[in-house]
DNA sequence: AAAGGCATGTAAGGTGTTACATGATTGT
DNA sequence: ACAATCATGTAACACCTTACATGCCTTT
C-alpha cells in the first residue's frame, strides 16, 4: 500500500513560486524582481522568504535547480518544475472550490485562478468560476443574518454604526467576487466562439 | 528626553481584542466565542492564538485582569482596557491613510473602521473614508498601467487569459472598496441630519 | 454516570519579517 | 575608482497553527 506522511500544504508564497517557475525556468533574482515590481507581489515581499521557499520546494522534489556559472563564487540557480511539481501544481488547479476556501483562503483561490490558463482546460476553469458563484450565493446568506442582528440593535446615541457599514463592506466585497466570477464565465464562452471563428 | 525603545506594532489579532475589551470588559472564552460566531472571526483562529495574545497586551499594560472565582483552580480572567490601551486604541484610530495601509493592509484597515463609530468621533471617521476613496483613485492608476500591458501581450493559443481575469478582479475590487467609502460618507452624512431633526 | 459546554492554558513546529552580510558584474 | 545593480543567502525574532491537557459545572 502506498502510505506516506501527508506533506503540509504548500503556502500562497510557494504556490506562487511554482506558477512563475511553469511559466518558464527562473533563478530567485528573478522572482524577486517580479514580487518587487507587478500586483503579484501581493503574494510576497523579500529575499528573507523567497530564498528559504525555494529551497523547501527543492527538498520537496517539486523544483529543480540548476546552477549556471558553477565555480564562481556567486552561482546562479536556475530553477525549473519538475514532473511532481507539475503535477502538483495541476492538481492544486483543479481542485474543487469549497466554503473553507471562499471565507479562509480568497487569496489562495485568486492565486489559484490566475494560473489556471497555463494549466488546466476549460472546463474546469469555467467549473471554478461556477463554484466560486454559488459558493458565494451560499455565504450570503449567512452574512445576511448577521447583517440582520446589526440592524435591530440600536447604538448608544452618537455612536455611528461603523460596525454595520463594515460589514457591508463584506458583503458587498463578496458580491463583486460573484459578479466578476459570472461576466468572467461570459467572456471565456466568448472565446470559445472566437477559436471557432 | 522621553526615550524608549518604539515598541513593535500590534497585531490584527491584538488590535481586534482591545476594540472588543473596549465594549465591554470580556474573558478569553468570550472573546473566542465571538470569533467562533461572528464574521469578526475572519481575525481569528483559535485560544491557541487568543490567550497568548491577551497575556501579551497585558505585559504591556494595555489590558488589565481581575480574576473572578479566586483560589479556584480554573480562575476566570475578566479583561477591561487600561487608560494607556485605550489611549493606544484611540491613535490607531485616528491614524492617516497611507498608500501601504491600503496595499498591504487592507483587512487592519476595516477592522480600524469597524471600531472607529466607538472611538473617535465624526469628522475623523469622515476623514478616513475620503482618505481610503481617494487613496484608490491613485492606487487604481498603477494597475490600470499594468492591466494595459497585459492587454497588449499576446498569449499562447488555447491558453485562457485568467492572469488578466484576476488582475481585474483586483482593479474591481478597490473600485468597490470606493464607492463604498463614498457611500458610507453620505450615509454617515444623513444620521447627522437625524441628529439634528 | 456520562456527555457536553465552560474556561484556561502549553508545546512543537513552521513560516514570514526585518535586518544584515557577501561578493560579482556592469556602467560612468 | 565608484556606484548601482546583480545575486544569494543567514540569523534573530515573533507570530500563528495544530494538537493536546486540565478540570469545573450543568444537564440528561
Amino acid at each position: 500500500m502506498n502510505r506516506m506522511k501527508t506533506p503540509r500544504p504548500l503556502t500562497n508564497l510557494e504556490l506562487a513560486l511554482l506558477g512563475l517557475i511553469q511559466q518558464e525556468p527562473r533563478a530567485g533574482y528573478d522572482l524577486c524582481k517580479i514580487f518587487e515590481t507587478t500586483p503579484m507581489g501581493h503574494y510576497s515581499s523579500s529575499p528573507g522568504a523567497i530564498y528559504p521557499a525555494l529551497k523547501r520546494l527543492e527538498n520537496r522534489e517539486l523544483l529543480a535547480g540548476t546552477v549556471e556559472r558553477a565555480g564562481s563564487m556567486r552561482p546562479r540557480r536556475v530553477y525549473s518544475l519538475t514532473p511532481s511539481g507539475l503535477e502538483e501544481l495541476e492538481a492544486w488547479a483543479s481542485q474543487a472550490v469549497t466554503h473553507e476556501d471562499l471565507v479562509w483562503r480568497s487569496e489562495e483561490l485568486i492565486l489559484r485562478f490566475s494560473f489556471m490558463g497555463q494549466l488546466v482546460d476549460r472546463s474546469i476553469i469555467c467549473r471554478f468560476l461556477r463554484e466560486v458563484a454559488d459558493g458565494i450565493d451560499a455565504l450570503l446568506l449567512g452574512l445576511e443574518a448577521h447583517h440582520g442582528t446589526m440592524l435591530d440593535s440600536r447604538l448608544p446615541p452618537g455612536v455611528l454604526p461603523t460596525g454595520r457599514l463594515a460589514l457591508e463592506l463584506g458583503m458587498e466585497s463578496y458580491q463583486g467576487l460573484a459578479r466578476w466570477a459570472r461576466r468572467a464565465l461570459a467572456e471565456l464562452a466568448d472565446v470559445e466562439l472566437d477559436d471557432k471563428g
